[in-house]
DNA sequence: GAAAAACGAACGAACGTTCGGTATGATTTC
DNA sequence: GAAATCATACCGAACGTTCGTTCGTTTTTC
């Protein structure tokens, strides 16, 4: 019987606590099939002490959103710092990402998949976050050092990371069974056909 | 004074007419932020005549979306249709997937971007129906052709119709500025050098 | 003993849906 | 061809439920 150790839980291993759990009901459920009454219950804490630690359900989500684009921009700057080159940069943030898709898949979904403008509408969208312009400058260093083509450079960071970021959605929608690991090699090289000069 | 002069809708034409009022809504502010009133005031017409229609609001967004699906397939088909091999076909689909972005982005909106499973449980997901089957069918005969490397076809159609999409989701969430039309070239091209034999 | 944290019963608003009724127009009856 | 009949389409007040949130109280911490 686990359930009988009661975990007391104060402060802000508290706060976490029900970050954790809204993030599970959120990407399991969706945001409007969730109440507080299903995030109190499972949390095993009060509504009063999720009153106490956000002023309302929207601010709750926008610090759950807040904390994972801040998890994918540090694994992304962070895996990218290591290598010179725009192949090799984009290859490692395509690499992190596939890798974060499958140990936080529920985290990648609630950024990648939902939408977040039906619950916070004045965030801006996802694709103009801090990971999605430095993935696109990547790029764009990549044109000004004249290793890829001279193209839009909204084209090309879509044709770069576009079918890797598809491959995500594949994965977190389950219409792809494995690994996504064992695609990284052929996703990057078809990325970097793409727009390589 | 145009709202002086009285719509009599009745039968097929009322049901249309609840079917569009309720994709601008659902498109612009999510399903769960428009309710059956919002609809019912929108549309100028009664509660009754919106439940004589359809059995409930859940069914109403799966009749609008098979609608928007059976468009979406039809268009692709067709144009795909007059033309052979694999680069022209698939030129011809990320063409006229631009072109309904364009012409009827709340209709894009809905089926690409919204999260279905969070009102439709029972629907698979839109990477598995028909205009995406289609979509990677014609990349996987090209592979069969030989106009196409050989590599795992979900990597493939990721590859030749990922930037392509990403671009869509810029635009319809206004990322982007200026007309799909202008990066079609260039979005196709990307795609063919990413996978072509 | 004061401040901070946690508690949970209670509230009002909004939602999806129901249902008894009315309007409409085609069909049948005389 | 007028009246009666009937089925279908439409109407909208009302209902029960669920939701997000409030707030007075209790517990914990230092």
């Amino acid at each position: 019987m686990k359930s009988s150790t009661k975990v007391r839980r104060r402060g802000e291993a508290l706060r976490d606590h029900v970050l954790d759990v809204a993030l599970e009901l959120f990407s399991v459920q969706g945001y409007f099939n969730t109440s507080i009454h299903d995030i109190r219950r499972t949390a095993d804490v009060s509504i009063g002490a999720i009153y106490h630690h956000f002023q309302n359900k929207e601010a709750l989500a926008k610090s759950l959103y807040d904390r994972a684009v801040e998890q994918i921009d540090n694994a992304i700057t962070t895996a990218s710092a290591g290598h010179s080159g725009c192949f090799a940069r984009a290859r490692a943030i395509i690499q992190i990402l596939f890798d974060l898709a499958e140990r936080e898949p529920q985290m990648m979904q609630f950024v990648l998949l939902a939408q977040h403008r039906e619950y916070l509408p004045d965030e801006p969208p996802i694709c103009s976050s801090q990971p999605f312009l430095y993935m696109r400058r990547v790029v764009e260093e990549g044109i000004a050092a004249g290793e890829v083509r001279k193209i839009e450079p909204w084209v090309a960071a879509s044709a770069m990371y576009g079918g890797a970021l598809r491959m995500m959605n594949l994965k977190l929608d389950h219409a792809l069974q494995g690994s996504l690991a064992d695609y990284l090699e052929e996703v990057a090289d078809c990325g970097w056909r793409a727009i390589h000069a």
